[in-house]
Parts: C-alpha cells; structure tokens; sequence
RNA sequence: GGCGGCGUAGCCAAGUGGUAAGGCAGAGGUCUGCAAAACCUUUAUUCGUCGGUUCGAUUCCGACCGCCGCCUCCA
C-alpha cells in the first residue's frame, strides 16, 4: 500500500487518486534567473522524477506538470543590466535547465509551462478573487486579503501571533499600500515606464509569485488535483498563498497531497554563495563526475530527511553505480545452464518485496537501494559458485529493468568493443610487456577491463572473455 | 521570540518497544607475475548527554548540549 506524508496533515496517509487509475501531479519548478543548483535538482529531478516514476511503476496513468518560473525580480533586474527582454534572457537557462534535468536521468513532466504564457489564467483568478471578497486593489497592484480565508496557515501551521511583526527591516511595509502587513501581492502595477509589464482588464502590471502556481496547475490539472510538491522552505508563504488563492477562487479543496523535500547540505553546512559550497549540477560535470552518480547521491537518502552532501560521498557514488553497472553487465552476459535455482528465487521474491516495501513507505529510497545491494551480491555470488541458472538470469535481469525504471541508477554500459579491437589492443599489451613497459601494459588491461572484458594468461599467449560468461 | 527537523561505526546513512539495513573507506581472501579491476568475507555490545516510563529503549517522555531550517518573492 502507497503512503505518502501530507504535509497538510502531518501524517502518513494512503495515497488514493480522485480519478481511478490516473494521478496528477504538480511540482514547483526553476525559476530561471540562473542555472539551478544540485538542491533545486534533488527536488525537481531526483525527488519529482522518482515520485512520478513510482506512480508508474504502481499501474497509474501520470499527468505531471512542471513550471518554469520566468518572470520574477531577479529576472527583470538582470535582464535589463543586460539590455535583454525577459524571453532573450531566461532562454539560456530554460535550455540549461531542461540539458541538466535530462542529465540526471529524469523523465519530462507532460507539461513545462512558463508563467509569461500565462497571464490572462492568472487575471481570471484575481477577478474571481475580487469578486468574492478576497482581494482588493490599491494604487494599481492587486492584493490577497488574508483575513478573509479562514483556512489561510493550515498548510504551514504558523502562528502569527508569536511571529516577528513590524518594527523590523525584514518586513517591507512601505512599499506598497496594503490593508494589512501579511497580505501579499497578486499583482503588480507598473512603476517604471521601461518596466516590462502586460496590459490587461486589471491595468499595466506583471504578476505576483504565487499567482502563477494556482493559474497553472488548475488550467493543466483541474482545480482539485491530487499531489502539489517542492522544496520544504516553499511551505511557507508559497504554498499557503497558493491554497488561500486557488480555494479562495473555486471555493473547492485544491491540492489533496502535499510533499516537500528537504534541502540539502553540502559538507556539514547549508549551501550558499558567500560560503564557497554552492554547486550547480553544471559544475559538478565540470570536474568530471558521472551524472549517474549525483542521481544515485541524491537519491540515496529519503527526500524528507536533509542529505549531507560531499565530494567523498560523490566518490563513493562514483564507485557504487560503477559496481551496479559491472553487475548488470555481469548478468546479461551470462550463459548459465537451464534450469533454476531455488535460493536465487527466493532472493528475488524478498528483493522485490523489499524494494517495493521501501517505496510504499513513503519512498523510502535508502531502503530500496539496500535491496538492490543485497541481490547483487547474492546474484553474484551464484555465479561465482556456478549456481545460477537460466530462468534465474532472466528473472534478475527483468527485476533489475523494474528497479531501473523507478530509480533509473544502472548506466548504460556503451557501445561494445569489437572482437578486433579487443585483439589489437591485446597484441599490443603483449607488445609492451616484451618491452617490460608494465606501466602501459597495466593501461590496456584496465581499459579492456572497464569494458567487461577479462584477460586470461597462458603459456601460449592470451585468452580473452567478457566478463561474465 | 514562534514553528519544524536532525544528532547512529572514519565518512554518507536506513531503521525498530525486544536487542543495529545498505553504500564508501579500512582489513582479510579468491584471481593474478606483482598489482589493479572484479567478486567474496569482515568491521557499532552500541545509536549526543543525563534522568524517567517499561520485564526490556537507540526507538516513548522530560531536561540539557550541539547542528540545520522556516517565520524574508530561497528547492
């Protein structure tokens, strides 16, 4: 049975879809300011894409949609340092995103929609607001009235009363006329002539942040969907604002599931520019680590518990997706005798079930990945020993295709080496060790070697195998 | 000040009211000319500290110490 933790009720609870068969999902995306950095990955790609994939996985159609943030401050500010319009600007890092999201190996959402492409949703919310009440305009902008939503901090439970209020330079009171402190902006009116902003029914303005979460995720889902995922410091205000906005317009429950990741830490600390540990996925490859292994990194602890990443950590990753490949490799080029072995079958039959246990319990991946340790090394085992069997291989490679499509953590192995190049390659390590050049000869044999290959010295020369058979 | 999370072997970490998954590193072994690679075996009488509840606590409760976060258009 899936569970999943609502954050709207603190507790584990059953995942059941509102339409049977079929789950929606909608999870808070980039905003394109810059490239996203390892964090916004472990939650966008890591921890969406093994969400969606595992609904799969369990029989259900998945809808799934990921915004793209493309209007925003930051955005604005930059692209006008830079004599850009908004679109010539956040190209660069939509390409980025999208690159670095195929990089890790994670599945596109149905839909990527950008909020610019969306203003006139986002202006038929706010009229549906004004006109029950909940929103008000002054001096040009749009705000959200939070004193009349009764539900508003049911998602984050906050208590304004013990809260920080007033008095302090945290809160931006002046800028905008607004009946109350906490009320947020729906809409923003145009304050400079060059600003970039869209004329609509409610004036020259550009929307507030959270407007376009509601306006999208409702026009590609329906109001009522069925889980609203991101990043845990979205909690609070995003999401909430998003509940008072899409509730407040509809009058029905909006999101039924709501998930937020932990952020992560990089060696000990939180991330940040000014500590020196902030990494884009970008950076990562640049200093030659496998895209796989950031995947396995992330992945390898449960989205909501914070992962303390370091380079030691990558490395090990590094040598850990490595073995997985090796035994992957291992397996499919096996060539056991028919039959089957009764031990190995049993090991497949608690693999699954462990694997599948993990992910249910609110997609506990460490527990998943450890049943994928424990197969192989039981696989491998039996093939030292000669006990595995034919129906046994077949069967361990097809459970290794259904982890692989949840986790997605086996690399490919590439394209194989031809008989004659592995012979050349032979002859000329036989070459250099005439020579007593070890040093080369060692180079060739650990080339062929990461290439499933297996040499064998004998008395006439060398024999060759893929690892393997 | 209000709210939340965490502290388990050298490192990353899962987990449970009944006595500690998995990965990396280390050690030993198979193989090998030696190595490397691959594979196997092995590594916490103990889960921040001190109390309490219990037949029994790492797991529940309290206090304390330490770390991280939200309350600010940060995933």
């Amino acid at each position: 049975m899936l569970k999943f933790f609502n954050t709207l009720s603190g507790q584990l609870e059953e995942f059941s879809p509102m339409h049977e068969g079929e789950a929606r999902l909608y999870i808070c995306g980039p905003t394109v300011w810059d490239y996203a950095h390892i964090g916004n990955f472990r939650t966008m790609a890591v921890f969406g894409d093994t969400l969606r994939r595992y609904l799969k996985y369990k029989g259900y159609r998945v809808r799934h949609v990921m915004n793209i943030t493309d209007v925003e401050d930051r955005i604005i500010k930059f692209s006008h340092e830079q004599g850009k319009t908004i679109d010539e600007y956040t190209a660069k890092y939509i390409a980025a995103f999208v690159e670095d999201y195929d990089a890790l190996g994670a599945e596109r959402p149905e839909v990527m929609p950008q909020a610019t492409r969306h203003i006139e949703e986002m202006v038929d919310i706010i009229r549906r607001l004004r006109e029950a009440g909940h929103a008000y305009e002054s001096e040009g902008s749009y705000y959200y009235r939070i004193n009349s939503f009764d539900g508003y901090g049911k998602l984050s439970k906050i208590n304004f009363a013990g809260n920080i209020v007033g008095g302090s330079e945290r809160v931006d009171t002046d800028k905008y006329e607004k009946e109350d402190a906490r009320d947020f902006a729906l809409w923003k009116a145009r304050e400079e002539p060059n600003e970039p902003a869209w004329e609509t029914e409610l004036g020259a303005g550009r929307p507030g942040w959270h407007i376009e979460c509601s306006a999208m995720s409702m026009k590609y889902l329906g109001e009522t969907f069925d889980i609203h995922a991101g990043g845990i410091d979205l909690v609070f205000p995003h999401h909430e604002n998003e509940i008072a906005q899409s509730e407040g317009a509809t009058g029905r429950q909006f999101a039924r599931y709501w998930m937020h990741a932990e952020h992560l830490k990089v060696e000990g600390e939180s991330m940040s520019k000014s500590r020196g540990n902030y990494y884009t996925f970008r950076d990562l490859r640049e200093r030659g680590y496998d895209p796989t292994a950031v995947r396995y990194l992330l992945l390898s602890v449960p989205y909501r518990k914070q992962l303390n990443f370091t380079f030691e950590g990558l490395r090990g990753a590094e040598k850990t997706v490595e073995s997985l490949r090796d035994f992957h490799a291992r397996v499919r080029d096996a060539r056991p005798e028919p039959g089957s072995n009764e031990q190995i079958q049993a090991g497949i039959a608690r693999a699954l079930r462990e694997f599948e246990d993990g992910m249910d319990d609110d997609l506990n991946t460490s527990v998943a990945l450890a049943a994928i340790h424990d197969l192989k090394r039981e696989v491998n085992t039996a093939l030292d020993e000669g006990a595995l069997r034919e129906d046994d291989r077949a069967e361990v490679l097809s459970l290794v295709e259904r982890f692989n499509s949840v986790l997605n953590i086996f690399p490919g192995d590439g394209p194989a080496l031809l008989d004659e190049d592995v012979q050349r390659l032979i002859d000329e390590r036989q070459e250099a060790r005439h020579r007593r050049d070890f040093r080369r000869a060692d180079e060739i044999r650990d080339q062929l070697a990461s290439r499933g290959i297996v040499l064998e010295d004998t008395r006439d020369g060398v024999r060759w195998k893929r690892r393997g058979t």
